[in-house]
RNA sequence: GCCGAUGUAGCUCAGUGGUAGAGCAGCUGUUUCGUAAACAGCAGGUCACCGGUUCGAAUCCGGUCAUCGGCUCCA
């Protein structure tokens, strides 16, 4: 069963009622407009008289507590035409707080389909005073069949949010709560919700050193700290080298260009208030900080001709972008305002467009599969046929978004068409993915466009020796650097695997007189004296180690005068995979302690031993 | 950008109108230690910033900035 034909569904739906209700008799004159329920619980958005603070929400809750103790009976009624529902909307809906609270249901009945049932549900009792409570509410329903019923809810959260979902309208009150059949459920959603707060990558981003914000460089602007640069650098390489295995050639284009090519790639158009402010120098010639790669490889690959047979052309570059995105859009590394894009511009004949297409598809899967990201959700970007935000030819448009479709299926891609998803100038496949707090972001993308190369007149000499127009796929499997890494810190809730970790194997020596050795374990380990290394101590000359692989992992000595104790604790806490533990017994036997940070204490190795471990490790 | 909230030491937080506090981190000294926090001492703050009210403001009021939860927008 869904979970929209669920008994949950109905009691959060019958939730956003009976808060609707509370609210009505705490702010009198209260505009009611939508309130459904959604994924973790329900809102409800309201236009009320007075603004409502944080602090409202505690008594709205006791009156829907109250509410709920009177036992209301909720009713479905069903109004016999439009007129009957109006009436009802005017009269009853209002309850004599004036017709001008029913201003957004009547409107939402204009939008209630012709054919479909109009429909309201009815709660109302008496209470211990002799009043008479009631709420009555234009709605779909299906509702639970007592106010009663809802007993564990809590309400969460308060938010502006647009009425339909359009800047250009009023700005209303959203009130986020949630409900749940028993307390047990209420209270682990509300423990899971503390839990997936210790996953934010703000968080462990700090505690881990990975990156940083300050307030002297400007917002949305991170600075990468050593570890963090590791991360980017060891998934750069990752990324590098299947793009070397699949033809790609890299590139490298500089920040900044004349607004001249952003005038003729069509961005200053349509991207203009995304944009940092324009730049002018001595010569009175604009530039602008770029926001995109895109137009950089265009004048890379215009810059000579090309034959039907240089097909398929694959320009490749971690490019730096600059985005203005409003303050308040801001999040941490999912949405920052100086990115590094994973990106890459196939230049492809139409004969070569779907093969290529899949080709990139599959690039992405192998680059999920590697990141361990199993929960994703494949969307398919279309045009909105009611926006002129788009350019270019209708024809185009049904061409590419076929060829996407027609990929997808041959790939036996699960995947959703989500019309108005498109870019401005072409069709788009994105892999969307939750944070920790279950907030979906877009990552990997690949685009179909057969709009900048027509505005570049981009050619190539076919068979024919005519010139033809190439088609252009963007594409990009992480998405963003600084998204992507966001994301998997919480993933991996700062444990990342062993061949993505920023320090791989730390050492702890247990004394200061182990420091030395603690320091040439290291180095060996690091690949830096593969050969003619051995340690130090009786027994140890009888099995002379030798590191049987390369070594190159990522070492860290805390020659730090603590304890062994203290050393084990911070190392943990630092989500470090491997610790190995150096003292007097392991120097005279050739050994090393060795502990896991998923399984504790492995006890004492023999060195051979331990570098077939690591050597295993980094092979994964 | 808009709605709501938050801002005290590097971090986590206490302090509701009367002399700025704790733990951790840091520094110094002692300890040289075998699997998740040794001990002692020291130092550290224009209480985000600017303005106002007051005899007196971290505390009350206004503005600005940043951050957080949403909306809109997006990699």
């Amino acid at each position: 069963m869904s979970y929209e034909q669920s008994h949950l569904y109905r009691l959060r739906h019958s939730a956003a009622h009976l808060m609707a209700q509370a609210i009505t008799e705490l702010f009198p004159g209260v505009k009611l407009a939508i309130g459904p329920p959604i994924e973790n619980g329900f809102y409800y958005d309201v236009d009320p008289p007075k603004p409502i603070k944080e602090e409202d929400l505690e008594k709205i809750e006791k009156r829907m507590r109250e509410l709920s103790n009177l036992k209301q009976p909720i009713v479905r009624l069903e109004a016999k035409d439009r007129d009957e529902a109006k009436e009802i909307i005017l009269s009853e809906c209002t309850l004599g707080q004036g017709e001008d609270t029913a201003l957004y249901k009547l409107q939402l009945l204009e939008a209630v389909p012709a054919g479909e049932a109009v429909s309201f549900y009815d709660q109302k009792a008496t209470d211990k005073q002799g009043q008479e409570r009631r709420f009555i509410d234009l709605c779909r329903g299906p509702h639970v069949e007592n106010t009663s019923e809802i007993k564990h809810f809590k309400l969460m959260s308060l938010a502006g949010a647009y009425w339909r979902g359009d800047v250009k309208n009023k700005q209303l009150t959203r009130i986020y709560g949630t409900a749940f059949e028993t307390k047990e459920d209420l209270e682990l959603y509300l423990h899971n919700l503390e839990e997936a707060k210790k996953r934010d990558h703000r968080l462990l981003g700090r505690e881990l050193g990975l990156f940083m914000f300050s307030a002297k460089v400007g917002p949305g602007l991170p600075l990468w700290l050593p570890k963090g640069t590791v991360l980017r650098e060891v998934l750069s390489d990752f990324l590098k080298q299947q793009q070397l295995e699949r033809g790609y050639d890299g590139v490298v284009t500089p920040n900044i260009a004349s607004i001249r090519l952003y005038e003729k790639s069509g961005h200053v158009q349509t991207y203009r208030d995304k944009m940092f402010p324009f730049m002018e120098d001595e010569e009175k010639e604009t530039f602008i900080l770029k926001p995109m790669n895109c137009p950089f490889h265009i004048e890379i690959y215009a810059s000579q001709m090309h034959s039907y047979r240089d097909l398929p052309i694959r320009l490749a570059e971690f490019g730096t972008v600059y985005r203005y995105e409003q303050s308040g859009e801001l999040a941490g590394m999912l949405r920052v305002r100086g990115f590094t894009q994973d990106d890459a511009h196939l230049f492809v004949r139409p004969d070569q467009l779907l093969e290529e297409f899949k080709g990139v598809v599959d690039l992405m899967m192998v680059v999920l599969k590697k990141l361990g990201l199993t929960e994703y959700r494949v969307r398919v970007g279309t045009r909105d046929p009611s926006s002129d935000k788009y350019v270019g030819h209708d024809e185009n448009w049904q061409l590419s978004e076929a060829a996407i479709i027609q990929a997808c299926q041959e790939l036996g891609l699960e995947f959703e068409v989500s019309p108005g998803d498109a870019a401005f100038y072409g069709p788009k496949l994105d892999l969307i993915i939750k944070d920790a707090l279950g907030r979906e972001w877009q990552m990997g993308t690949v685009q179909v466009d057969y709009n900048l190369p027509e505005r570049f007149e981009l050619e190539y000499i076919g068979e024919d020796s005519k010139p033809h127009r190439p088609i252009m796929i963007h594409r990009a499997p992480f998405g963003s650097l600084e998204r992507m890494i966001g994301l998997l810190t919480e993933q991996y809730a700062g444990a990342f695997p062993f061949w993505l970790s920023p320090v791989q194997v730390a050492i702890l020596p247990i004394a200061d007189r182990h420091v030395a050795y603690a320091e040439r374990l290291a180095t060996m380990l690091r690949g830096y004296s593969k050969p003619g290394w051995q340690p130090e101590g009786e027994g140890a000359d009888a099995t002379p180690p030798s590191l049987p692989f390369d070594g190159a992992l990522r070492v860290h000595v805390d020659d730090r005068r603590e304890t062994l104790g203290k050393k084990i604790r911070e190392n943990q806490r630092m989500k470090i995979p491997i610790m190995l533990i150096l003292g007097d017994n392991d120097i005279e036997n050739g050994t090393v302690g060795i502990r896991s940070r998923e399984t504790g204490d492995l006890g004492a190795k023999p060195l051979a031993e331990v570098f077939k471990m690591l050597e295993d490790l980094q092979g994964e």
